[in-house]
DNA sequence: AACATTACCAAGCAAGCGCTTGGTTTGTAA
DNA sequence: TTACAAACCAAGCGCTTGCTTGGTAATGTT
């Protein structure tokens, strides 16, 4: 019994589960210290086991890592592409990757996403090859959705270069976003798309 | 003769003194491996000296870190002082901004400037006070022109909002940005202005 | 009840870390 | 020549690191 029938989220692990609180205090100290400066006693301490108990669950600390990475943007892949097929046209599949993202950056998966962006050297050249392979599955949703926009004559710039200023837009809201009353992530959202497309009501 | 009178760039090391070919091998390492990946022991082998040689020029690891960023960020907030009061109005003041930041990252000064926004963390909590108070310094001079481009009507968005898309926009170009024929920087820039600008040709 | 598997503890090893120390070489100037 | 400081070396100390080991408790499964 350990995936329910109605699981509400694929690819995530029972974060009730040994693995599943390893990975989100795991997440959350490599977003907070890095993971360089995050140790295996640091994370164990966080858990309340030994730390040597930690490699019953994986083999090295490396693997912890990847295996954030690995279920944030699995994860995310999922919901982009269930909420971009949903969209009616080319306007709201680009609002919909955006307010998904910023999402994905800004919700329950943050600290796992600021971690696959900012933690990513610390990944072995394996690791590194494996996530990248589901990095493009990822940025193909997202090109696909560009172009066609283009097409529809929403955009003027490179889709290429504008989807790189978008990445680099969204991910730092990281940085400085507070959920408050003063701005919702729907409003952020709107914001960025007036960054991407010129006529909002053509 | 430490200083001749012409020197061309002031707050920058001599980099042909010890301590600048120090702080520019640091800012390499610290850039292709991260601070904490990087050892002393690294740092003086791509010196050619001894790892404890390296505890003359500066205190700790943490010291020489804090060297990078402090001299990065005051070299490029004069270079930006500069060229914005050169700009004639408030749209080329905004592509000046946009072309200084993407060549202070792309450029010369690139490996600090990526160090300065990826280890932050690293940083002592005496140092991040100091360098946050340079940073802001830096800011006020980009939102100065925002608002004036804001008041010309150039700029529909908030402001504060728009600048924190800017940074991530631009300086996550590190991370994909080759110098080829393909897209210069001023090219790069005119479509980062694009992103902030509604109406080119008003 | 018997077994098998999973989850964990307690202790510690080998390696690598930042940094220190005492002494030697190099450069500059009187 | 002498004087002195800056630059550097050789060695290693004390500590922390990721990870291992051999064993014990808890949790199903038959």
């Amino acid at each position: 019994m350990t995936s329910p029938a109605n699981a509400k989220v694929s690819y995530l692990t029972d974060p009730d589960s040994a693995r599943g609180r390893l990975l989100s205090k795991a997440a959350h100290l490599f977003r907070v210290k890095g993971f360089e400066r995050t140790t295996v006693r640091d994370l164990a301490r966080e858990i309340g086991i030994q730390s040597g108990s930690i490699f019953h669950h994986f083999r090295t600390k490396e693997e912890i890592l990847r295996a954030v990475m690995e279920e944030a943007i699995l994860y995310n892949t999922e919901r982009m592409e269930q909420q971009v097929n949903a969209a009616p046209n080319a306007r709201e599949k680009v609002l919909a990757l955006i307010r998904c993202e910023l999402e994905s950056v800004l919700g329950l998966t943050g600290e796992a996403m600021s971690v696959l962006v900012y933690e990513w050297r610390s990944l072995s050249d394996e690791s590194q090859a494996y996530i990248l392979n589901l990095r493009d599955k990822y940025e193909a949703i997202w090109l696909t959705a560009l172009e066609s926009a283009k097409a529809d004559g929403l955009i003027d710039a490179d889709t290429f270069v504008l989807r790189r200023f978008l990445t680099g837009a969204l991910s730092w809201t990281t940085t400085w976003y507070k959920p408050g009353r003063e701005l919702s992530i729907q409003a952020l959202a709107e914001q960025a798309l007036l960054l991407a497309i010129k006529n909002q009501h053509p």
